[in-house]
RNA sequence: GGAGAGAUGGCAGAGUGGUCGAAUGCGGUUGACUCGAAAUCAAUUGUACUCUUCACGGGGUACCCAGGGUUCGAAUCCCUGUCUCUCCGCCA
């Protein structure tokens, strides 16, 4: 949600942003939205003069006498009706600009890439180079198949498309990698928390999902509940409507939660493997700090490089991409994706997704705290960036560590939360000895 | 799932139809006292919107869980929802 006095004073940027992000003057009209809220704020002061004077006369009927009694009382509940009218007609444009309002995406950041969709998205940097393997690398559905870790196939029989049911070394690897993050993200001074993946329907505006993503999100009629499709949608509404104080700013969150996606764009994507499923674990990290744009951008690059630790801790090849004005949710300032080496698919996938959202979640929870130089209160910034989600990870894990007798080579930073193995697999054994 | 109780300002807690945005206490802020601190004393202490002012400020409207209703007038009465607590049942 953005500023409506920001809008006023500032249209044609407005309308930039809104023009980079894909938007048309069709789907966003600021103009119109001007006028909408002028007009909404006479309705505001007319209605509020009405009920000044209904205020002072009812006031005034205790101290009446009996005789002026039933006159003042004649000419409240007239002024009273009129002034119905007046709050009808004020909800029905006041529901009219809200609609608008909640609908208006966050406006990028100028420094970000101005592209239609991916295809405007940056490689800004890559780190490690895509693993060279002498022997004919198999992808991982195959090395899964070959160590007994899933029951990839019998699964959907019970469950559906897209889940997964892993098993054996593969079950503890995927726990472990979240109980690394965690213990990284604890060191870097976030909360743990783990969160429920239920969640009532106004979280779901706070975040964005809706009206944005309807489609995505799985709701359960019967209690009128959804699933979160990530711990961030709980979180950023964990303290909705609270005036922090400055001193608790930053709030640090190492959210672990079941994710649920419907996936209903992407019939026909990544059908194979775990790669795309509909129930997944994820760890997010989730940062409330000040409103300061250099603040939050500060914050911004140092979950990115958190992230960038857990990829290099893991010792998988990735690129650091920018994503461009086009490609960016409705939520988004700025965005950074992680994409780690695929050998199977010969190409870069996303792990991991950075976004600075400014305060545009934050006007949408009433998230607020009380600046300690003016003591104004202000609403703060919202960041989010994947800590881990498995199991998608496991994809680019077990590919680019796969060894020549179907072994999968723990990384040492990882091998702690592992028992101490160094490889895992059906020939792990004989190597270990 | 069954039975009951409740939801008031940062917190505790009064208030059952008429200047109630709301007593009192605690906390916070400022000032006095002090070398300093504690204690004490004094003052102050919500949010949003709107009108007005160059500004300091001033006026007004709304908000006592949420949404409806009754009434000239609602924190207070009625309905619905949400949540919390206690007991029983079930359960990891």
């Amino acid at each position: 949600m953005l500023d409506i006095k920001f809008i006023i004073e500032n249209p044609e940027t407005v309308k930039e942003g809104l023009a980079k992000k894909g938007y048309t003057k069709e789907q966003i009209d600021i103009d119109g939205l001007i006028t909408l809220h002028k007009d909404v704020n006479k309705l505001k002061t007319s209605t509020q003069t009405l009920a000044e004077e209904k205020n002072k006369l009812s006031n005034s009927i205790k101290s009446a006498s009996n005789e002026d009694r039933p006159a003042i009382i004649a000419k409240s509940k007239e002024i009273g009706e009129e002034l119905k009218k007046e709050q009808e007609l004020l909800a029905e444009e006041q529901k009219k600009y809200d609609n608008i309002m909640w609908r208006m995406p966050n406006l990028p950041c100028p420094e970000s890439p101005v592209g239609p969709d991916e295809s405007g998205n940056v490689v800004i940097r890559r780190v490690g180079e895509p693993t060279k393997f002498d022997f004919t690398p198999k992808d991982h559905v195959e090395l899964i198949e070959l160590n007994d870790w899933s029951e990839l196939e019998r699964i959907t029989k019970v469950s559906g498309a897209r889940t997964y049911a892993i098993k054996n070394e593969l079950s503890r690897l995927e726990l472990a990698m979240h109980l690394m993050v965690l213990d990284k993200l604890t060191e870097h001074g976030f909360t743990t928390i783990t969160v429920p993946s239920l969640s009532k329907q106004k979280p779901l505006y706070g975040m964005g999902y809706l009206p944005f993503s309807q489609d995505e999100v799985y709701y359960m009629p019967a209690d009128d509940l959804y699933l979160s499709g990530t711990a961030e949608l709980v979180l950023n509404s964990l303290r909705a409507d609270e005036i922090l104080s400055e001193n608790d700013l930053p709030v640090l969150y190492a959210g672990f939660s079941p994710c649920f996606r419907r996936e209903a764009g992407a019939a026909g994507k990544d059908t194979r493997g775990l790669v795309r499923v509909h129930q997944f674990l994820k760890t997010e990290q989730f940062v409330i700090c000040k409103n300061d744009i250099a603040e939050s951008e500060k914050w911004h690059k140092t979950l990115l490089a958190i992230s960038e630790e857990v990829l290099q801790d893991l010792e998988l090849p990735y690129q650091v991409l920018e994503i461009c004005t086009g490609d960016m949710g409705a939520p988004k300032y700025r965005q950074y994706d992680l994409e780690a080496w695929t050998p199977s698919q010969n190409c870069y996938r996303e792990t991991h997704s950075c976004s600075n959202i400014t305060e545009w979640q934050a006007r949408r929870t009433n998230l607020r705290y009380r600046d300690n130089k003016d003591g104004k209160v202000k609403f703060v910034h919202t960041l989010n960036n994947t800590g881990i989600a498995t199991p998608r990870i496991l994809v680019p894990f077990i590919e680019n560590h796969q060894q020549s007798d179907y072994t999968v080579r723990i990384p040492t930073k990882l091998q702690p939360y592992m028992n101490g193995k160094k490889f895992i697999g059906k020939n792990a054994q004989n190597k270990e000895a």
